[in-house]
DNA sequence: AGGTAAATGGACCAGATAGTCCATCCCGAT
DNA sequence: ATCGGGATGGACTATCTGGTCCATTTACCT
């Protein structure tokens, strides 16, 4: 059985190190492509350190899930908090966008990505990702909720659907982005879930067209996209 | 360097029913869960079998990801026959809720799931992968241009946007539920897909609502939901 | 300082796995 | 029938990998 938490402040560090090897490569190779001794190297440890902080290797992917949420919806934090206007939005949209343009449209979601290797082999790898998933929609929910607080949503409009929504959006968005090499393919998601956003704005809060098309750019309402190239 | 395709009607055969055993295993367990000896023992085929009709393992996984497209594409065409009224919409993402559901939410979309396990170890297989999604895509695409062809979409309307836009809600959506393990995840996300479509009917078409939630049991243009449990 | 628990080094093992090899078998064409 | 190539059987290997073990060192507390 695996120290819980490590005792000495060199035995969190040496953990951390483990947890961010283990995490960089399955980033670059998956979670089959990296074996122990590979972290182990990384991370300048010997296979006594990483039992000893951890049970097995399932165990240590359950981790790397825990860290890559974290990563995530922590490396989001000053976008999550514009997220209540539409500018912010769009912001954080845009800054999703530009990312997947950087990684040249490689990897896809982090947490999406390792949901597929992890989610069926491992129970607790899956609760990890959905406590990512969770906090990043519960982010998004807290900001439409912030909009609806100050009247800018209509009554009717759920901010929790809405939120689920823009989520699934986003992770369908990435996924296609992956498959398709294509960061465009993320832009027109998160465009179509903004547009259910700004379709749910309270009545005279701002003019907006009805029937506009989902990426049209002679739609002042619609989503230009990020200007990086 | 392993035979294209078998001259033989028995080797056909052969090789057909080692990618369908390969298929099922990886549905199964995962990529890296499946062993070309768990293979062999499924197929009721020998190791000297396989290396004749496949290079290499990443070889049968790419041709793996290809019968996988094949069967979900192929396997939707019925419902995809139909995409070009809003019935027909609604019957075909009803059908893939009950799907989920009696999965109980397990394994998520083959070829998404597939994706995070391939994608970025062989490009091959991406390519395969992408494929199936263009096709999947296609279908929708097509059935919202009959629609519009027959007058029911706004002429400002983009089929493709719509369809690229339902696509990636299906397997965000697909995603989440994978996660959560709640088929609702599903249904919400097409739901949003689907009030998309809605808001870009032709003017008088049908009445609706404008500032509809998109959730609401009391929108009729919402998306009620499949009554199965 | 000294003792105790934590941390580390690294050899070692057993099982699994991708891939090889060659002898044999089957089957259709002549 | 027979002959040649495709199809098959299955043993074999080299390597990798997760996991174990124990001796040794280091850090913290009193």
């Amino acid at each position: 059985m695996a120290i819980g938490q490590p005792a000495t402040a060199k035995g969190r560090e040496t953990r951390e190190r483990i947890i961010r090897a283990a995490a960089e490569l399955v980033a670059e190779r998956g979670v089959a492509g990296t074996s122990l001794d590979d972290v182990c190297a990384r991370a300048h440890a010997s296979k006594s350190q990483l039992y000893h902080y951890f049970d097995d290797r399932d165990d240590l992917m359950r981790a790397v899930a825990r860290a890559v949420s974290d990563e995530v919806v922590d490396g989001q934090a000053e976008l999550f908090a514009r997220l209540d206007t539409i500018g912010g939005l769009r912001a954080w949209m845009d800054a999703l966008v530009i990312l997947q343009q950087t990684r040249q449209a490689k990897g896809g979601c982090p947490i999406g990505s390792l949901a597929g290797q992890l989610a069926e082999h491992d129970e607790g790898a899956r609760l990890e990702l959905a406590d990512g998933l969770d906090r990043w929609e519960t982010a998004i929910r807290e900001g439409l909720e912030r909009m609806a607080a100050r009247g800018e949503l209509d009554p009717g409009a759920d901010p929790g659907a809405l939120a689920q929504n823009t989520l699934a959006a986003a992770q369908g968005g990435l996924l296609l982005t992956q498959v398709r090499r294509d960061p465009d393919q993320l832009r027109a998601a998160l465009n179509g879930a903004l547009n259910a956003i700004l379709g749910a704005r309270a009545e005279g809060s701002t003019t907006f067209r009805i029937h506009s098309s989902l990426s049209g750019d002679d739609n002042n309402d619609g989503y230009p996209g990020p200007t990086v190239t």
